[in-house]
DNA sequence: CTTACTTCCGTACCAAGCTACGGAGTCAAG
DNA sequence: CTTGACTCCGTAGCTTGGTACGGAAGTAAG
């Protein structure tokens, strides 16, 4: 009765979903998990189909959605509402893009002032620490 | 005497570093910024000096360094110290490269998955959220 | 029955980078 | 001198995704 897997207490359910207990009753708390029903004055049980959810939102979590957005994608679990779903993950999908422009462009900058650290050292004022200062370019530049 | 731009008061001296007052008494609490000593019962004047170092620290954040961060860098600011200098920016940009990766696999499975999306709309089970429940590939697939 | 492990539940705390608030003191204009 | 704006200072709150704590009650093994 202890392993199976149908009937799980919250400490095996939380393993078995590869998350810590407290993680699952925040996810209780902030409504993406259902608490089940309790005997009275007893300790509640869990299932697969709580498993499958944990590890439905540690994937999303994967790809960038946040906690809120998840418990969106939640509601849309039946697979029945295919625009909605599609509408949250473009929209995700394109501050994904933004973000990665974001630190493309802090790449090529942080490059750029690592290599004139590595070329000009010596000299009295880095480079790098000049342009901080705003003595060459550092900004988008565009 | 109220504009001279040595010689500004708080409100000023936010507004001319393009920062809000509670930022400037915020970066001063955690040592970022020097308190400048006040007249006995009077209020604090800042200087040129002093936008010059709250530019430093926001065009360091561009760059992706955190506060903290920029507290090593300001030590630095004298431009006398390159290795230290090239040291922090070169781990900073390995971190900075590691996010892009990770950014970028999420824009791939994500993108991956809205076309998916359009194709195959009007399944019963959304392509997306099947993905999500584990039906196929969704994380980093390598 | 006792011991030891879980569970339950509320509450508090963490990082980061601010933002807001309240009451008292100061300053400049009219 | 009064008014109103500004400053000072401490403290508290916000966001996100959890982690930690502590005491009471339930559960399992011996
Ligand atoms: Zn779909
Ligand atoms: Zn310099
Ligand atoms: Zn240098
Ligand atoms: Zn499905």
């Amino acid at each position: 009765m202890k392993n199976n897997p149908d009937n799980l207490a919250i400490g095996a359910f939380a393993k078995s979903a590869g998350v810590n207990v407290e993680t699952i009753r925040f996810y209780q708390r902030k409504g993406l998990l259902p608490e089940p029903d309790k005997p009275y004055g007893g300790i509640r049980r869990y299932g697969n189909a709580d498993v499958a959810r944990v590890r439905f939102v540690k994937r999303a979590q994967q790809l960038g959605f946040s906690l809120d957005e998840i418990a969106e994608l939640l509601k849309l679990e039946d697979g029945a509402h295919c625009g909605e779903a599609r509408r949250l993950a473009a929209h995700k999908l394109d501050r994904v893009r933004a973000k990665l422009a974001d630190l493309l462009q802090m790449e090529v900058v942080l490059d750029a002032l690592v290599k004139r650290c590595d070329t000009r050292r010596g000299k009295v004022c880095c480079p790098l620490i000049d342009a901080l200062h705003g003595g060459s370019s550092v900004a988008t530049d565009a």
